[in-house]
DNA sequence: GCACTCACG
DNA sequence: ACGTACGTGAGTGCC
C-alpha cells in the first residue's frame, strides 16, 4: 500500500458484535418513552460517532447477522450449537437501530445463509478490487484473518465501562501472535474455538496450537512432518487422532470472501444527515444528546411527538383585571402548572398559559401571594420554597415524582423531562409551566402502581419545608476559632513539608501522586504495591504498609492529613461561612440512588470525626449564640436493626431487645464463646462481619478489612450465617426477587431498579447482587430518618419551641436551640425518632446535647 | 474533564 | 476464573 497516496476507505461495521459490546459494556436501563430498552443501541451510535471521528472514512455500512441457519451448518451439525439465545431486552434493540441506521442514511446488509464474518470478508474484498482500503470494526477476533492489502480491523473492547478501539494491520496481528492473518485460519483449525462450537484437536489448546503454528507455519506442513517430528508423543497422538477434526474446523473457520452479495463501494459513500428525517426519530427515542450532538433541529412542520401534547397559548398577564381573570381561572382549575423565577412566573392552566412579570404584571406581589392557596404542580419545590418564603399549596413535585419512579437518573432537570417523556423541548419560563400537569398526570399513575403514591405525599413533598427551612437557618461556626486552627495547620504544614524534603532529599509536589510515586518507588526504591491506570497507588493502605521501611512515609500520611484539613475544611468552611458566620449547605433530594439525601455547597454531611485531629472541626460547629445549645440525636444502629426486621433473624431481634451491644453479640456467635469471653479484637472483627453483611459480603474484602487471610475471613462468615439463619435466607431471597422482578424496594415501597443483574459481566452482576442486599436496608434507614424530620419539624412547631433543626448526617439530627429547651427537645427528637415505624427489634435513637457539636455527640 | 485521594454514614 | 464491600462530595494535579 502505497503511502501517501490518496486512498479512499470504507467503514464497515459488524452489527451484531458491536451492538452486544454496547449492550453488556455499559450498564444501562435507558429506554424510550414508551418504555422500550434503548441502552444499546445508544451505546452502538456513541461507538459509530467515535469511530467517524478517530478513522474518518469516506463510506460506511453495516452488516447483520441473520438467526437462519448457514453453509457451516450443513457441514458440522453442532456448529455454534453452544449458543445462547441473546437476551430479550437486546433483541427488542435490533429493530430499532435498523430503523435508525436507515434514518441516517447508513447502508446495511444481511444475507441469509450467511454470516457477518462472511459479509465483512467479501465487502473488504471487493473494496481491495476496486482499490480502496477497508476498516473493519467488530469486537471479535475471528476477523483477523481478513487484514492486509488495505484491510484493517478496528478491533473495540469495552473494560470497566469504557470501550476502546485498537487498530490492527498486518504488522499489528504479526506483532500480536507471531503469525500471518491467514495463518489464524490454522491456528483456530487447531485450538477450536468454543464460543463458536469449532472443535479443533481435542486435548490442543491455545498454548500448543500458538507453538505449532510458529514451527510449521501451516496444518499442511504440520501433518506432513509430523512422523518425524521431535513432539512428544502425547501431542502427535493427539494431532493424528484429531486430523479429520483439524481439516473441518478449518472449513468451519475459514471466512467465505465471495459472498453473492448485491454490493458495490461507491454505494456506501457517506452522505450527510436528514435532519427532517432523523429528528422526529431521535425525539421519540429521547437521544437528545445525540440530537445535540449532531447539531440536529426540530423540523419546520409538526413533528409526530411522542405524546400529543401540544403548547397551549401564551396569555401575558398586565392589568389588575387580568390578574383576577388568573386567580379566578386558577380556582376552577383542579391544579395548575407553576413555574418561578427571579422575577417572573408563569402559570400552566388548562387552555392556556398566563405568564406574570415583574415589569408588565400589575399587582405582581400580590397575585403571588394569592396563588398560595392554590393547588400547584411544580419542579424542584425546596428550592422555590427558597426563592419565594410564604410559598405553600403545593400538590406534587415533578422532580420528586421522576426521581421515585427511577432514583438512577443523572439529574432531573425539568427540560430534559420534559423531553424525555413529551417530546418536547420546554425553554421559557411559559413552556415550563405548561408541561407541569401534563407530566403529573404521566407520573402519577405510575408511581400508584408501583405503591409509591405515599412516598410522594407523606414522605417527599412535606420534607421540602423542612429542608427549605434548614437551608435558610443554616449552622454557625465560629470563624475566629476556625481561621486561628487553619493558621495552626499551615505552621504544622511548612514543617512537615520541609521534613519530607530532607528526608527524601529532594523537593517534589507532595499532592502529586505522580511525582510521589517517582519519589517512593524509583527514588527511594521502596516496594510499590499496587498499581492505579495512570501509574503507581499511593494511597493510605498502600502507605501504611510502606510505614516501616521509611521515615518519610509518616510525614507523608500526616502531610495529607493536614491538607485535607486545611483546605477542605478551614477554607472551604471559611468561605462558605462569609461575614454572617452561618454555612447554608444544599440538600439535595434527588441524587441518591438509595433515597438517601446529600449535601453540597459545602457538604456538611462528613466534617471529620473519626480522628482527634479531625473531630476538633467539630468544636467549631457552634449554635447560633451563646445561650443556646446543639442537641444531636443519632440512632442507635438502624441499619443492622432494619436488617433484623427484614430478615425476620430471631437470634439477632434477641440481641436487641435484650439491649446487648450487637457487635459484641455478633462475636459471641462467631466465636463461639460467652458474651463476657468476647476480647475486644473478637468484637472489632465482628463489627466488621457486620459491616460487611450490610454491603453483601466478600471473604477477600472483609479479610483486606480486618488483616486476617481469606481463609479465616470464610470462616467468619461462615460462621455468621449459620448463627443467623434469618439474615442468611434473606440474603438468598432478596437475590432472587431482584432476579425475577428487576428491582428491590424498601419498607415504604421505595425501589431501586437492578439492570446490573441481567448483565453477561461476571463483575457487574456481583456488584448488581450487593446492591439488591444493601438498597433496601440503607435505603428503608433513610426513608425512616425522614419521616422522622417531617415529624421533628411539625412537633416542635406544634409545641411552640424555639428549637430548629439545622442538620441531618443520615442517621442524626441536629437541633438548635436555647439551653432551657435542651431537654424538651431531645425528649421530642428520641421519640419521634423511634416512633415513626414499628419496627421489630424497636429503633433506638439517642441525644445529647452542648456547646459545640463536638459536646453533644 | 478525568483520576486520585480522602472526608463522612 | 473472574476482582472484590454500600452510599456520597470536594480539592488537587494533570492532560
Amino acid at each position: 500500500m502505497a503511502e501517501g497516496v490518496n486512498r479512499v476507505k470504507l467503514m464497515v461495521l459488524d452489527g451484531n458484535s458491536i451492538i452486544n459490546r454496547a449492550f453488556y459494556g455499559v450498564k444501562s436501563n435507558l429506554t424510550a418513552a414508551d418504555g422500550r430498552p434503548t441502552g444499546a443501541v445508544v451505546g452502538f451510535v456513541n461507538i459509530l460517532l467515535k469511530l467517524l471521528e478517530d478513522f474518518p472514512p469516506e463510506a460506511l455500512c453495516v452488516t447483520f447477522d441473520l438467526p437462519d441457519k448457514t453453509f457451516r451448518h450443513k457441514q458440522y451439525e453442532a456448529y455454534k450449537g453452544t449458543r445462547k439465545p441473546p437476551p430479550e431486552d437486546l433483541v427488542a434493540q435490533f429493530p430499532l437501530l435498523k430503523e435508525l441506521l436507515d434514518a441516517m442514511g447508513i447502508p446495511r446488509y444481511e444475507l441469509s445463509g450467511f454470516e457477518a464474518d462472511d459479509l465483512l470478508g467479501t465487502i473488504a474484498l471487493r473494496c481491495q478490487d476496486a482499490g480502496w482500503d477497508c476498516d473493519i470494526v467488530t469486537g471479535d477476533r475471528d476477523s483477523f484473518q481478513l487484514v492486509g492489502n488495505g484491510t484493517r480491523v478496528l478491533h473495540v473492547s469495552s473494560a470497566m465501562g469504557k470501550t476502546t478501539t485498537l487498530p490492527y494491520d498486518d504488522a499489528a496481528i504479526r506483532e500480536k501472535y507471531g503469525l500471518t492473518p491467514a495463518q489464524l485460519i490454522d491456528l483456530k483449525a487447531l485450538m477450536g474455538d468454543a464460543s463458536d462450537n469449532i472443535p479443533g484437536v481435542p486435548g490442543v489448546g491455545e498454548k500448543t496450537a500458538l507453538e505449532l503454528m510458529h514451527r510449521f507455519g501451516s496444518l499442511e506442513a504440520l501433518y506432513d512432518g509430523l512422523e518425524g517430528s521431535d513432539l512428544r508423543q502425547s501431542v502427535k497422538d493427539k494431532l493424528s487422532a484429531g486430523q479429520a477434526l483439524a481439516f473441518l474446523s478449518r472449513t468451519l473457520a475459514t471466512i467465505d470472501r465471495a459472498v453473492p452479495l448485491p454490493f458495490t463501494p461507491e454505494e456506501n459513500l457517506r452522505k450527510p444527515f436528514d435532519n427532517d428525517l432523523l429528528y422526529p426519530l431521535l425525539a421519540n427515542l429521547n437521544f437528545r444528546s445525540l440530537i445535540t450532538r449532531l447539531k440536529l433541529t426540530p423540523p419546520a412542520g409538526d413533528a409526530p411527538g411522542v405524546s400529543d401534547f401540544v403548547f397551549p397559548p401564551v396569555w401575558e398577564v398586565c392589568s389588575p383585571d387580568d390578574g383576577e381573570t388568573l386567580l379566578s381561572q386558577c380556582r376552577a382549575a383542579e391544579r395548575v402548572g407553576f413555574f418561578l423565577e427571579n422575577d417572573a412566573f408563569a402559570v400552566g392552566l388548562p387552555d392556556k398559559t398566563a405568564l406574570c412579570t415583574q415589569d408588565a404584571t400589575a399587582g405582581y406581589g400580590e397575585l403571588l401571594a394569592a396563588l398560595a392557596g392554590i393547588p400547584k404542580i411544580a419542579h424542584d419545590v425546596k428550592d422555590l420554597m427558597g426563592l419565594w418564603p410564604d410559598a405553600d399549596g403545593f400538590l406534587a413535585d415533578t422532580a420528586l415524582m421522576a426521581y421515585l419512579l427511577d432514583a438512577s437518573q443523572s439529574d432531573y432537570a425539568l427540560s430534559k423531562l420534559a423531553f424525555a417523556h413529551l417530546g418536547r423541548e420546554a425553554q421559557t419560563p411559559a413552556d415550563k409551566a405548561a408541561v407541569l400537569p401534563a407530566l403529573y398526570d404521566l407520573f402519577l399513575p405510575r408511581l400508584r402502581e408501583c405503591g409509591m403514591e405515599a412516598l410522594l405525599y407523606d414522605v417527599e413533598m412535606p420534607l421540602c419545608r423542612v429542608l427549605a427551612d434548614m437551608e435558610q437557618v443554616g449552622f454557625r461556626v465560629d470563624t475566629e476559632k476556625l481561621a486561628a486552627f487553619g493558621q495552626e495547620l499551615e505552621r504544622d504544614l511548612d514543617q512537615c513539608k520541609e521534613r519530607i524534603y530532607a528526608l527524601a532529599g529532594v523537593e517534589f509536589n507532595i499532592l502529586s501522586p505522580k511525582q510521589l510515586g517517582e519519589v517512593l518507588f524509583i527514588r527511594l526504591g521502596l516496594p510499590a504495591q499496587k498499581k492505579t491506570k495512570t501509574g503507581y497507588s499511593t494511597n493510605v493502605e498502600v502507605l501504611e504498609k510502606l510505614k516501616h521501611l521509611h521515615p518519610v512515609v509518616e510525614e507523608i500520611l500526616h502531610y495529607r492529613t493536614l491538607s485535607k484539613l486545611k483546605s477542605t475544611y478551614v477554607d472551604g468552611l471559611l468561605t462558605a461561612a462569609g461575614d454572617s458566620g452561618r454555612i447554608h449547605t444544599k440538600f439535595m433530594m434527588t441524587v441518591t440512588a438509595t433515597g438517601r439525601l446529600s449535601s453540597i455547597e459545602p457538604n456538611l454531611q462528613n466534617i471529620p470525626v473519626r480522628t482527634e485531629l479531625g473531630s476538633g472541626l467539630r468544636r467549631m460547629f457552634v449554635p447560633e449564640n451563646p445561650d443556646w445549645v446543639l442537641v444531636d440525636a443519632d440512632y442507635s444502629q438502624i441499619e443492622l436493626r432494619v436488617l433484623a426486621h427484614i430478615a425476620d433473624d430471631e437470634t439477632m431481634k434477641r440481641a436487641f431487645s435484650e439491649g446487648l451491644d450487637i457487635h459484641t453479640a455478633t462475636a459471641a456467635q462467631v466465636f463461639g464463646v460467652p458474651p463476657e469471653g468476647v476480647t475486644p479484637l473478637m468484637r472489632r472483627h465482628a463489627k466488621a462481619v457486620n459491616f460487611g453483611i450490610v454491603y453483601g459480603i466478600s471473604a477477600f474484602s472483609l479479610s483486606e478489612d480486618i488483616g486476617v487471610s481469606q481463609a479465616e475471613a470464610k470462616r467468619y462468615i461462615a460462621r455468621y450465617l449459620d448463627n443467623f439463619s434469618g439474615v442468611q435466607a434473606y440474603m438468598k431471597e432478596i437475590v432472587e426477587q431482584a432476579k425475577r422482578d428487576g428491582y428491590v424496594a424498601t419498607l415504604l415501597g421505595r425501589r431501586r431498579y437492578l439492570p446490573e443483574l441481567k448483565s453477561a459481566n461476571f463483575n457487574m452482576r456481583s456488584f448488581g447482587e450487593r446492591v439488591a442486599l444493601n438498597a433496601p436496608i440503607q435505603g428503608t434507614a433513610a426513608d425512616f430518618i425522614k419521616l422522622a424530620m417531617v415529624a421533628v419539624h411539625r412537633r416542635l412547631r406544634a409545641e411552640g419551641l424555639q428549637a430548629r433543626l439545622i442538620l441531618q448526617v443520615h442517621d442524626e439530627l441536629i437541633v438548635e436551640c436555647q439551653k432551657q429547651e435542651a431537654e424538651t427537645a431531645a425528649r421530642l427528637l428520641t421519640e419521634e425518632m423511634e416512633n415513626v415505624f414499628p419496627l421489630v427489634p424497636r429503633l433506638l435513637a439517642e441525644a445529647k446535647w452542648g456547646g459545640t457539636w463536638l459536646d453533644a455527640k
